[in-house]
DNA sequence: TTGTACGCGTTATCAC
DNA sequence: GTGATAACGCGTACAA
């Protein structure tokens, strides 16, 4: 009885094993209660079976859903996920990077939006090229030139959307509380925000303000507002815990919702089902299945039919090649909830 | 130029090295951008830099706070993290903690309780037994008989100090919102909500309701509660999210909050702040990166010291040894906000 | 059909 | 102060 008999039997090969040998092997494992070193299995073959997300916080329903897609996929398909908070900074992303590579993974997922002219950006680039040279999938979900294919969503046009709808109920001064400084997608969203207005012939209507993505920021914001009265028609967050800040400062201020003014947000995280909010839904737990299926995919094509580095098979929607990297695009949807409603009929309010 | 030498100088032996060898090793790592496998090195000592947690579902903020915990202090420490969601299930729990056996975690962490009677339990410990039995530390964040040192809280104190707060305020005839049916956490609250309400002799107020941790059962809970009048002074839901759903079916029945009638959960999850509501402080974060540091600590202590299977060193907190693992409680405590309130003046409401 | 031998990359041990 | 080698546990090519 040698190892190599006891391998073929509990690593399912297809070396042929005569009935008698292999059920011994099973017995005497099952006996010994044994499993297999995922360590020394993953040393002899090109990755672990290891799955890596990097997520700003995963205090954060955006990025729980996230990580919890990204888990399905993986417990399914025989991985096991690691995970790594990087608050946001390009330098931490960097070293949890390096990280997971120590430890072969087969891929690593990027959750996290990039920063606008981020100085340590090219660092992170060269990091992850060096990553998939040593044969690791990576994967953005959010639209940043790493050099790697993406599963994203439209920031503008989500932005626009939402924008849209408020349009379309009659509110004509919006109030935009934006993302964290220098954040891409605090950018994007803007941009889609300001689009939006622009097409509709109001750009004097459209207010920016700075903001934030947590329920503080959106309050701050949001008290602002109220104390330099006229009120807007509608106040429109960068995502849903601003948004309910939002409300919050307004109820709290006597002020009626929607009746007097309306309020929005992004992203659809359970809070706004809670509180009734107008936001758009999106995909977030098909990002982080799609991203973790990709990542297994690809690695066990790679195991099997040796070294296949053509393009990789993508998904739905569209597709686009900034950098010969494949982007999948994923569709979202305005959720219209309680907390919009047509203008009130009435004299303009004054513009500013 | 020996592999060894290289060894010394980037593993940061104490080993004698000249400095021009060491110069030279480090020059040539930066420029091969050399970073020694984990896998390798796990290999070769008794556990790997991963450590484990097992969650019933990330996406629940209760429990990826405890992630957060947990990753804060692995990353620290050099390690990564492991992340499962079990859903609860106890197979599920088996599996995922073999699948963390088999790369020689440091340790894994058992985050969510356990059930009541559960008929896989004695699979579960013996699946343990098995990981400790391998060096593998484990720890519990709740109470249940796994055989291991376990950091907790109270949840019967819990649910007792809350209903004492309520029953402070008059409230005489309070409903209690129960958890998921089954669950060992479930139980103790609702012991402990008995116990009060008994102590204040109100044992005829005391209404327990089945529920669950989520919105809806909340919701739907306090629906069939308004549909049954007369109401009771308060609800208590065993968990935030419940008393959120709770909020909301009063709010939107025209039931006034805290006038009417007072609500208060437990937990004090974001959402709990948002939403102002009355709840009981839990140390979740505290739970994970105790948890992590006992695990990373015993870990480094069996590794240089060789084997000292003493008593671990405990934190602060009661301790109490069901079964020879030690048990560190937490405190907790009651943050009282605005949905609780005086019970109003007037004449006894008649009990049912 | 079964057994043997090698290599994966690291560290510890022992020889120089 | 440096180098060679064994060992960790697996899969696999090759020999029997």
């Amino acid at each position: 009885m040698a190892v190599s008999t006891a391998s073929r039997v509990l690593s399912g090969s297809s070396h042929p094993i005569s009935a008698r040998t292999r059920a011994k092997v099973l017995a005497v494992a099952a006996e010994l209660e044994y499993s297999p070193s995922a360590l020394a299995r993953a040393m002899v073959s090109p990755h672990s079976r290891l799955v890596g997300v990097l997520v700003s916080d995963i205090d954060n329903p955006y990025f729980s859903v996230i990580a919890r897609g990204v888990d399905d996929v993986a417990t399914r398909a025989g991985y096991v996920t690691m995970l790594s908070n990087v608050d946001r900074r390009t330098a931490t992303e960097i070293s949890r990077l390096q990280a997971m590579r120590d430890y072969r993974a087969a891929g690593v997922i990027f959750a996290g939006s990039g920063h606008v002219d981020d100085p340590q950006a090219p660092d992170l680039v060269k990091a992850v090229r060096r990553a998939q040279e040593q044969g690791i999938q990576t994967v953005s979900l959010a639209v940043r030139d790493l050099g790697c294919p993406s599963v994203v969503v439209d920031n503008r046009a989500v932005a626009y959307d939402i924008t849209d709808h408020l349009v379309a109920l009659g509110h004509r001064r919006v109030a935009f509380i934006e993302g964290p400084p220098g954040m891409t997608v605090t950018r994007h969203r803007r941009e889609g925000f300001l689009s939006r207005m622009a097409d509709a012939g109001l750009a004097d209507g459209a207010l920016c303000r700075p903001g934030g993505f947590d329920y503080q920021s959106g309050h701050a914001a949001t008290l602002r507002l109220i104390a330099h009265r006229p009120l807007p028609d509608a106040v429109l967050a960068a995502n849903d815990e601003a948004a309910v800040g939002a409300l919050s400062a307004l109820r709290q201020a006597g002020i009626d919702v929607p009746g007097e003014i309306s309020v929005a947000g992004m992203d659809d995280l359970r809070t706004a089902e809670f509180v009734d909010l107008t936001t758009v839904r999106l995909p977030l737990y098909e990002m982080g299945s799609l991203a973790a299926r990709h990542i297994i995919d690809t690695a066990a094509r790679a195991g099997s039919a040796s070294a296949t580095p053509g393009t990789p098979a993508t998904a739905t929607g569209a597709e686009g090649a900034a950098d010969g990297a494949a982007t999948t695009v994923l569709s979202h949807r305005v959720v219209p909830r309680g907390t919009t409603a047509r203008r009130p009929k009435g004299p303009d309010r004054p513009h500013p």
